[in-house]
Formats: structure tokens, sequence, C-alpha cells
RNA sequence: GGUUCCGUAGCUCAGUUGGAUAGAGCAACAGCCUUCUAAGCUGUGGGUCGCGCGUUCGAACCGCGCCGGAAUCACCA
């Protein structure tokens, strides 16, 4: 059931009886803090002006009129303005018995409606860092929490494969490469590529310098350096299906797939629907000619397309080249349009960084304006850059960190500290590499998606390898915990699983319980802000409840009545709403740790 | 300069239809392992919620104006 609703209505209809017909959106329930006695807290201040009375008569003449009115509120108190409702043990235990009954507690009704997600997005020039990994979760956190809201999603990738910066690796690799190879060198395959794209960088620099000494000017020098003529030239070529350099071109992309796809699976992501921009880069043309021909877009003199968007408080905008040539936004137009055709979609999320926030704005306002209503259903889930102790990643100054290297090093750090722990020492040697993953993984991901996706972030190395307090380790933990003592009770014949929630419930018991109830709206407020940050600290909060409560409380070595039964399933209970929440956020949960 | 976003404890971050005395973690200090996992628990200290004005019973939250920081404003993607 839907307590917030429920209290609201019984509410509203006692302070109907009480001062005639009201409105009901306008009545305020709110949960009651923790330092005050109560579950339920009506602020009365709105009402004073129907009961002509003090707040503290008001509040005190609706308590009455509830205690008298419903069985399931057992008392009230009155602070200044706020009328606090005492709802009784039994209304938890009754909550408890539903959720624990539940099998996808937390998961939503289908909704029917068909959402694709753009993440991840990847350049084949380089291997994917830090930044990416960060856009990984997210899209893939979020792809999992629209789900739990019952919707249909499709997880898709956008390719970026073609363009000037994938030439310079493959020229690098031909004029210095040797034939080099993922196998003959037993390099990741993106890792290779990347170095050649660093390769020819540094040829590019050492051919500018070597014609700025030889008395050319900087500027023509970077346009005249031979490897970026060369690099020019391949472009023309791919553009022209050359069949010798597209092998190359086909070669060298596979090798950058064969290794994101180890980045990706060590990540834990994946995708329903891989596009790649080199088929979809002539897409949009026919949709700027159609606006021009309504006379929406317009034609400047050298034959380029433009949008004015000055009225919209934007700039002009440009559509097409002057030599007919697609630019970004053209075929992210085309791209748009062909997605919603295709696969029938309501709402269509990309998860690109905040640097794209004007891209998006203008792709939007162009959809609206050629008259594509669903323009309204594109999200842009814009999150903040990762910046480091020492300022922002920079590939010149070699900060960028590594995706595939910061998965190890989690990994590496996990497994230090569990054997200085002494965790792993009664684990089979295949379990130690599972939890260790596990672990190592879980605190990069926690980390990372734990803080609101829109702000900027700072990854301190040290500290996101910390594995106490609000991390991913501390939630693993808890929950490992919690399996051992379950695995106790089943030692002991404990049926747990079968009792009918009943007995005393400790005030504590009644917080988990409550704090447990709170999590479908929870996940539902995830999936409409987008943010996996609301289930991750939701998820913290729970288990600190439950921790704090577990230490206070022996659950093993009591009598076996049903007040302990009822410990375990609460327990149990705790255990799948966390391995749930753990879930969404793409992180496992061991059994043992 | 225009647009968008951010500013909460020494540090990293929570905090929504505006509500009571603003919360965690890290770091510091003090306790707790003979009982189910101490990756834990309990306590102490630490705040003009960037600044100012306004809206009202009431503002970290809403409005306006400043200050500070970030991104962007390419015939790059």
């Amino acid at each position: 059931m839907n307590i917030d609703q429920y209290i609201s209505d019984v509410v509203c209809r006692n302070i109907e009886s009480l001062y005639g017909k009201v409105d009901c959106s306008q009545i305020q329930i709110q949960k009651t803090r923790k330092e005050f006695e109560g579950d339920y807290t009506l602020v009365v201040f709105p009402l004073l002006k129907l009961s002509r009375k003090s707040p503290e008569a008001t509040a005190t003449e609706i308590g009455e009129a509830l205690t008298r009115g419903c069985s399931d509120i057992s008392g009230f108190n009155v602070i200044k303005g706020f009328l606090n409702i005492v709802l009784d043990k039994k209304f938890w235990v009754e909550r408890f018995r539903e959720i624990s009954a539940c099998e996808n507690y937390g998961m939503h009704a289908p909704t029917g409606r068909n959402i694709m997600i753009e993440y991840s997005s990847p350049n084949t020039n380089k291997p994917l860092h830090l930044g990416h990994v960060r856009n990984n979760l997210l899209g893939y956190s979020v792809a999992q929490i629209l789900k739990a809201n019952g919707h249909n999603v499709i997880k898709a990738n956008l390719v970026n494969d073609r363009g000037i910066h994938i030439c310079k690796s493959m020229i690098a690799w031909q004029l210095y490469g040797n034939g080099a190879t993922p196998e003959s060198t037993g390099k990741k395959g993106d890792h290779l590529v990347g170095n050649y794209y660093v390769e020819f960088d540094n040829h590019y620099k050492a051919e500018i310098a070597e014609l700025v000494n030889g008395g050319m000017s900087e500027e023509e020098a970077k346009k005249k350096a031979p490897i970026m003529l060369k690099a020019q030239e391949m472009l023309r070529k791919w553009e022209a299906k050359d069949p010798e350099v597209y092998a190359l071109w086909e070669k060298m992309n596979g090798w950058v797939y064969d290794g994101f796809d180890v980045t990706y699976k060590a990540l834990g992501v994946d995708f329903d629907k891989v596009y790649y921009e080199s088929q979809t880069y002539l897409l949009g043309k026919s949709l700027v000619e159609d606006g021009l021909r309504r006379g929406i877009f317009f034609r400047k003199e050298d034959g380029s397309v433009w949008i004015d968007l000055t009225a919209d408080g934007l700039d002009q905008k440009l559509l097409l080249r002057g030599d007919g040539t697609s630019v970004y936004m053209t075929q992210d137009l085309g791209t748009a349009l062909k997605r919603v055709e295709e696969n029938n979609l309501d709402e269509m999320i990309y998860v690109v960084g905040n640097e794209q926030n004007y891209h998006f704005q203008v792709l939007k306002l162009v959809l609206k304006k050629l008259g594509y209503d669903w323009s309204d259903e594109i999200y842009h889930l814009s999150y903040g850059m990762v910046e480091l102790p020492n300022g922002k990643m920079k590939s010149r100054e070699g900060t960028v960190v590594d995706a595939d290297d910061l998965i190890e090093k989690m990994v590496e750090t996990a497994r230090e500290m569990s054997q200085e722990l002494g965790k792993l020492d009664s684990c089979t040697s295949e379990e130690a590499d599972s939890i260790c993953r596990m672990v190592g993984l879980g605190a990069l991901k926690y980390f990372i998606l734990k803080v609101d996706p829109k702000k900027t972030m700072l990854f301190d190395p040290k500290e996101s390898i910390d594995f106490n307090g609000n991390t991913g380790p501390f939630i693993q933990y808890t929950h490992a915990r919690i399996c051992s003592i379950l695995r106790k009770a089943d030692e002991q014949c404990v049926n747990y699983r079968d009792c009918d929630a009943a007995g005393e419930c400790l005030p504590e018991e009644v917080e988990i319980i409550k704090t447990l109830c709170d999590y479908p709206a929870t996940v539902a407020s995830a999936g409409e802000t987008f943010s996996p940050s609301v289930i991750a600290n939701y998820a913290y909060d729970l288990c600190k409840l439950f921790n704090s409560y577990y230490h206070d409380h022996s659950i093993l070595h009591e009598k076996c009545d049903a007040s302990r039964r009822m410990r375990l399933k609460l327990a149990d209970t705790v255990a799948r709403t966390v391995a749930s929440a753990m879930k969404l956020l793409g992180i496992e949960v061991p059994q043992r740790m």
C-alpha cells in the first residue's frame, strides 16, 4: 500500500469532518523527524484560516478527531504548530508483512513506455578513461532504474568510429608500427591504437618544430606538417572507400572494439544496440533540406545552411557546410528522427558530459521548430566533469586516469585490504578472486554514483579506495554479514521464512520497517530525476540503520520464538532490499566477504 | 560579454511539492572484540548553508541583485 497516500487521505477526511470541504492536495503531511515522537506530522499553519483557533488548539482538535476516527492511529502530540501522529505498532508490522511477502519489492508495474538511453559513445582512437567510467556507470545504472520503474529500456551506444582522429592512429601505425598487432605485442587493442595516436602527436609536434626552425610560421607549420597532410589524405581516401584504407580502418577498429569489450565487461555494462557513426553520418541531410524548403533554415552565400536562434536567446547555428557535407548537428538530428521512428520511442535520453549542454539545447529546439513534438521527450542527462586532486585530467600532462588501470588497481587494493583483515582465509582462490573483484568495483562504482550526476566531482584515488564509511564495500559488508546470520539460522534449522511476522516490535525495528517502506518511492524518484545517487544514499542509510540495530540486539542467541524469527525475517528483507538497490547501481553484493 | 550549471563542517558529499534544533563519511580525539564478520558500533569537537535584499507564520530550498568557480558560445565531434 502507499502509506503516504493512506495517511494523507485519513487526515484529510478527518479535517473535513471538522471544518467542512477542504482541498486535500493542500494538506501537508510529512514524516516526523527523528527527535520527536511520532510517525507522521501534519503542519497545521495553513489550516488556521479554517479553524480560527491557535495552532496548538487546532492541532489538538485534529489529533483528537484522528485518534477517534482511525484505528491505526494510536496517539498524537502537539509541538507548536506541528501535530505529530503516532501510528499503532501493529500497523508497521502489517506493512512489514506485505514487504517481506513481495517478490520484487520496489519494482513498479509495466508502463509500456519505450525509452532509449544512449551512453558511452566512445571515440575509437583512444582507450576509455575516468570520464568514460562516469558516463558508463551512470548510463547503465539509469537504465536499470528505468527498468525498475516499469519502462521498456533500450541501451544504445553510438561509436564514433570515423574522422581524422582514427586516421591519425592509422597513419602512425603504418609509418612506425612495424606490423604490430595486439597478439604480437600482448597489448589490449584499444591501448595499442591509442599509443599510435600519441605517437602521431609526438611526430606531428616534432615536424612542426622543425618547420618553425626552418622559418615557417607556427600556424602554417601546423597545416603543412607532412604527417598531418598524410592523415588528411587518408581521411579523403576513407570517404572514397579506398579498399586498402578501408581494410586497415576495419582492422584497427576491430582491435579497439575487442579492447572496449573487455573494459565494458569489467565494468559490467552492456548495450542492446550499437550504432556506428560511419553508418549514420550521412543521415539528417534530407531533414535539413526539408527545413530549408519550409523556410525554417536559411542558406548563406557560400551555400552553407544555418538556423537563426537569436530570438530564442541562442546564436546562429550551422547545420550543413558550404560543400554540402554534414556536421555533428546534422547527423544528430537525423539519428534522433531515425531512432524515434524505428523504435517507436516515447523518450530518449543522452548521457553526455555537460560540455555539450549547448548542443542539446540547440538539438531540441531545432527539432521542435521542424514540428517534431517529441523533442520535449529528449532528455540530456548532463553530468559534470571528474576532476583529480591536482586539477583536471589532461592528456598532454599525462594525468589521464585510464579505465583499465583504475579497475585493476581497485581490485588489487581490495585484495590487499582483504588479506590484511584475514577475510580471504577461509575462501577458495576462485571465491577470493570473485570477492575482490566485487569489492574493488563496488568501491569504484559507488564512489562515482553516490554523487549527484550534474555536479563536478572530485576523484581522489586515496579516498575512492577507502572501504570504510559511506562506500560500496560498507554496503556489501552489511549484506554479507546478514547472509552470514541467515546461514547460521539455517544451520540451526530455524524456519524464519514462513514465520508470520508478529509479536513485539522494537522501536529500532519500526525504524527499519519505515525505511523499507520508502524504497518504492525512492526508486520512483531516482527514475524521475535520472539520479542513481538517490538510490546509493538510500542504501547507505538502510545499512547504517541496520548495523546500528544489529550491534545492539542479538539475533541468534535467543530462544527460538516468534520474535526471533521476526528479527531474522527482518534481516532477510533488509538484505534483499539492499541487494535490489545495489543491482540498480550495477553493483554486485557478495554472500560472504 | 551571452547562455547553462555549481557554491552546505578542514576535506568529500547528502539534504523537494518551503517546516521544528541543517545531516553522513573522511580526518582529529575518547571508548567498545570471550557472544552471530571490528570493512563494524558508540561518543566529543567542528556551520554567518558564498553575500545582500525580497516573498511569509516559516527560506539551505522560491524571486531579484551581487561575489566566486566550471562548461559552452567553431564549416571539431
